[in-house]
DNA sequence: CCGCACCACGTAAACGCTTCCAGTACAATG
DNA sequence: CATTGTACTGGAAGCGTTTACGTGGTGCGG
């Protein structure tokens, strides 16, 4: 079923069938008339892969995150597809899991697959990426990690300045002894968000933390409080790396009896909408993920009168929200 | 950047290079060795549409969802995808919103991508649909709604059947002002899904229900939550369509003093993983994803002894899962 | 020393589309 | 009536792969 077909069965070439698709040039009312009927007729659908090839040119842009599960990375994706479809592009995304591993295999797919763009959310990082990325001409943004470059775009979130306003205000609140979530990716001490709470705790010397790691998912976040509360460690703030698994420790003191905020304040991190739903709602930092998405948009998606892709690098500031898992430290 | 610069580095032909590219036949391991030095100082990948446009296949299977925002399907989406993965398969991604008209251009673009498999993991449903699919000679599952056919398969869960169990245990605790929370998608009378609900109630004499509906979303749940209480009607017990709607549900009672399940009982559907972390825990319906998700890939991505495709219908048969959200009625 | 099988590789024809370059028909103009 | 322009359409050359087929070497038995 192929362009030639078409065009025997509307007794035109190929080159005019071609033509009423791409609804380009002028071809005459009732030619078209007949092509459109023998299109309809043969229930005709153009084959992509030969239109890229040929056209040279693919209409799509690739999203790569580092968990798709996880409501932050949803919102973003779901801006740039939005803004994507309203200018005629297709999205095609792919899932990282936080593996750096698969980080490379999504990135070499996508280059594969000739994207128009490429966005990459994600907080792992390949080292010969960015290079392969700038051999290959395609604009990219990357989102949390990656460098600017000719052809690539940064944005990242202030992240450290997010911790320091945190840390603060359960400071003010009386607590001293402090609990980090964080989920598997950023484990380490060298990790930067790690880095960042050590950081804004050393600014304060009658503070103390203890980390704990595991997945970025509900489960994960309520296994890591269960291993962090298991060292006897007795946190009376435990501060999560991101919303969801904020939800998770939620869940694990509430069936240790503990009362949050009374016994224990929780903080997430992002301001996914889950966070104002969840019992009791979150304290947490806002990042403003539809602004990102768009930001990302705008230089990935050709729009009529629009600048030129720049090597950038962006930096968002975010800001404390609070509400009602947080209070006073237990005495 | 394309094969025959690299042929041309290693001093063979675009042929030899495909080879080694595709491992196949057999290459001498000296010239290989030549050919894979190539490719890597040229940095070289290879275009994906020139690939599956000249071997015709295309080893990629599309999934279709009415919402990836709830994570019913994404749980889906994700077992799916990694059968897929395990079986050398790409797996692209399509959103409709629940819109049977972005269900239409999204089976188009799958077919233009000429995929492997199609999965629709949808609520929605198009007339024509069917005949255009069936004419592409593309394997398809459907989930929810369509009809077995030559090269379509069909699974469904006995939403009705579950329900009645819902319905049955809530009328066993003495409730008999019945609410129910729906999302657009489902709106209007001639819906299956509210059908089943008018009849489960309409078995059983004493049952009144009154029904709303919202976004598919937890703001949606929360929105229609406050209709359905806006019209004055008093439901002890609100059932609703999702685990997502019902924390939304959730959150509407908590901010009008309603205390769950002692002043309102409510129930989801699905058993997503956030039905167990929210507070309270919902009592709900369990589907099996995962399962859905194997029964799935195991229709279309081909394996090693695999027997072939074919037309058939799939039935689930749901079970409940009591949890905190229910008790028995206010007096 | 010849012939044959076989291995390793090259040649070239698809795959289904876009698009440049001509070509035809016909109206408008001088 | 010849000339130029215009509107539409066709021919054919790619786009970057895969793959059927062909060919040149090498090793072996006879």
């Amino acid at each position: 079923m192929n362009l030639e077909q078409v065009a025997r069965r509307a007794k035109v070439s190929t080159a005019t069938v071609s033509r009423v698709l791409n609804n380009a040039s002028v071809v005459k009312g009732s030619t078209r008339a007949r092509v459109v009927k023998a299109i309809e007729e043969l229930k005709y659908h153009p084959n992509l892969h030969a239109r890229s090839l040929a056209g040279g040119k693919s209409r799509t842009i690739g999203v790569i995150a580092s968990n798709m599960e996880n409501p932050f990375f949803f919102d973003i994706y779901k801006t740039i597809e939005s803004d994507a479809h309203a200018g005629g592009y297709e999205v095609v995304m792919a899932n990282t899991d936080y593996r750096s591993e698969q980080l490379v295999t999504s990135v070499r797919l996508m280059i594969g697959r000739r994207v128009a763009g490429l966005a990459a959310i994600v907080s792992e990082m390949a080292p010969d990426l960015i290079e392969e990325l700038n051999e290959s001409r395609i604009p990219v943004v990357f989102y949390d990690v990656g460098t600017p470059r000719q052809n690539i775009t940064n944005i990242r979130v202030n992240y450290r300045r997010g911790i320091e306003k945190l840390v603060d205000y359960l400071y003010s609140l009386g607590h001293r002894r402090l609990g980090f979530v964080g989920h598997h990716a950023i484990l380490g001490p060298i990790n930067e968000r790690v880095k960042a709470v050590m950081d804004a705790v050393a600014r304060i010397p009658s503070l103390e933390v203890r980390t704990s790691a595991d997945a970025d998912t509900l489960e994960g976040g309520r296994q890591a409080t269960r291993a962090l509360l298991a060292t006897g460690f007795a946190p009376t703030a435990i501060v999560c790396v991101n919303d969801v698994t904020a939800v998770g420790a939620l869940r694990e003191l509430r069936e240790r009896g503990l009362r949050v905020p009374e016994d224990v304040s929780v903080t997430g991190f992002d301001n996914v909408k889950l966070s104002e739903f969840c019992y009791p709602a979150l304290t947490t930092v806002h990042i403003p993920r539809e602004r990102i998405g768009h930001i990302i948009s705008d230089y990935l998606v050709p729009r009529a009168g629009k600048a030129a892709v720049t090597d950038a690098e962006i930096v968002i500031d975010p800001e404390l929200v609070v509400r009602d898992s947080t209070g006073p430290a237990a005495v």
